[in-house]
DNA sequence: CTGAAAGCGCTAACAC
DNA sequence: GTGTTAGCGCTTTCAG
């Protein structure tokens, strides 16, 4: 590999004059960086960046924590943040939990040693704080800068970039209900979730808002993991059971794509007999027969969020512990 | 941060040997590393990792150049190829083309200098090689390991992993065949991708092995990616052309689903009128209606053939130059 | 404006 | 078995 110092003798200079045309920040004068910049070139040198790190005390890289990327949703924001702090220079490395959030600790105690610019929380499952905190404070002191993003913990002095989950389930009901199609179920409200938490929570208080009644055998928990075929056996059964509802709001639309395979494999209408509104807006969610209501969510508007961060890092306005993006309904067929 | 220097103090030994306890390669009195690993402990010391890789002249991170993360099949091999990697005490750079593909030149050319173990390409792109073989040679010489996952480029002397992309289209049209579902059309020979060829490959020999003519109107390309409205568009067109096809192989999941779609908007039974087989094998295919019949694919087997590759790397016997793994036909309810 | 020198944290020679 | 030393490649004082 080609170092400074080889760069340095072919353009006549000391390494110290390299290292500085490459800051910029310092004069060097006009004819010296030719000379430089020459030898760079001509030499095809590239900056060791373990080397700056090293120097610096920090890299440039940023983790992305995912509960499972195969969802679509953190792909989708996998995506978005990578190209955002591509455009800061800054490199994604990309850790998933996969549902095991003991991992969680491990990685954690690993982040300052990896000499990490930041973490992007972004698992849907509850943490345990008092046991998180301690090492998320020492990751801090470290300078890696903590950011969650889908679950609410500015609460724990996390900034959070967080969906307005409230507001989306809140629509998704009001939409329901707009069309008479009661009562609601809901499917996803995970025990140990944040986001499923929320999404319930918003479910419920629209209900009441509404004036109607939230009955506990219309809400299914699952286990875990947002995939179609907990919907699917959770649907299956309540429709087994003889449960009586309309409509069914699910956590992710891959939820409600299992949903709407159990109430076709019935012999159920969508949207006349069961109405269906997913979570997430995926692009697939336009050519399932029939397409999918959702509640829509912008990866990239949290991407961007999550860019201002590390942009605000540099020397910028620093952002609010708290922002908050819009989760927007999208009427297609199934409700 | 604490470092071995501060540890050693604290054992009252040097930092070499407190280097040596960590590294147990070396013999120390069981006493001197009873001490050393006390002191570790309670003061919390994790080694640098920024540090040993200037020192080793090679960090532990794998990069992962995907074409298009948000796609499942892509998505599905991010997760266990960071799972394998973790296994080996590596982590995972994710690097998103988004199928602008002038960026791996650039990426590809950092690689050195960010001190990567390897890069798993797996984009289904034609590469220029002629370009870009320059590029991977130095990466390669600099000591960054450097496969293909997904597209075969053995030719070019690049390690591959690579699905009987061929095999597995062959079987479809075999299937489709035996249920007397002709003409077969094809859809996704995107130009620029090399897997979409392969699969297009596939069908056309299969075809002629059957001694069905190939009909030119019945393969459609599309411009860019493998995204489901590229499939819809292109069912829709053939449709609305009242071109007569009882079938139809699609090079990816997303594709088949949007072909569903545009065929449901006309009211055909599938797989009654047509039937569809997708590519992937994506967990959601299950449970759309009708449920998707498809070539499975493996990412999971292709993630090991993956952490094979890099487990050799420490001594182990070399893997071979090129490793297929099967792709199997689901048949599900599309045809 | 430029050079010399120190040092980020670690480990591999090389002594002892 | 263990300590001393040097150096990975870079940047940043500190001199000049």
């Amino acid at each position: 590999m080609v170092s400074v110092v080889a760069v340095a003798s072919h353009a006549g200079v000391s390494p110290a004059t390299v290292s500085r045309v490459l800051a910029g920040r310092v004069p060097v004068a006009a004819e010296t960086r030719a000379r430089v910049l020459e030898a760079i070139e001509h030499l095809g040198y590239r900056p060791n960046e373990v080397a700056r790190s090293l120097r610096a005390g920090r890299g440039r890289a940023v983790a992305l924590v995912t509960g499972d990327i195969e969802q679509g949703i953190y792909a989708s924001l996998a995506k978005h943040v990578q190209s955002e702090l591509e455009a800061l220079g800054l490199d994604l490395l990309l850790f998933n939990l996969g549902h095991r959030e003991d991992r969680l600790r491990h990685f954690l105690e690993r982040a300052p040693s990896l000499g990490l610019r930041g973490i992007v929380l972004s698992s849907p499952h509850v943490m345990d704080m008092v046991e998180l905190t301690p090492v998320i404070r020492a990751a801090a002191e470290s300078g890696v800068e903590i950011l969650s993003v889908s679950q609410d913990l500015s609460a724990f002095g996390i900034t959070s970039i967080v969906h307005d989950d409230v507001g989306g389930a809140a629509a998704a009901v009001a939409h329901l209900m707009g069309q008479g199609r009661t009562p609601v179920a809901f499917v996803g409200r995970i025990e140990t979730s944040a986001i499923g938490r929320a999404r319930f929570n918003g479910y419920r208080d629209a209900l009441l808002a509404h004036g109607q009644p939230v009955d506990p055998a219309l809400v299914w928990d699952i286990s875990e993991g947002y995939r179609a075929d907990a919907g699917y056996h959770a649907a299956s059964e309540a429709l087994a059971r003889g449960l009586r509802f309309r409509a069914v709001l699910a956590a992710s639309d891959e939820l409600a794509l299992g949903c709407m395979a159990a109430a076709a494999d019935r012999g159920l209408a969508v949207p006349d007999d069961i109405a269906f509104v997913g979570f997430g807006g995926l692009g697939w969610g336009v050519f399932s027969r029939p397409s999918m209501t959702t509640v829509s969510l912008d990866s990239d508007a949290m991407a961007r969020a999550v860019g201002d961060i590390f942009r605000s890092q540099e020397g910028g306005p620093a952002p609010a512990n708290r922002r908050v993006i819009q989760a927007k309904l999208v009427v297609r067929q199934s409700a």
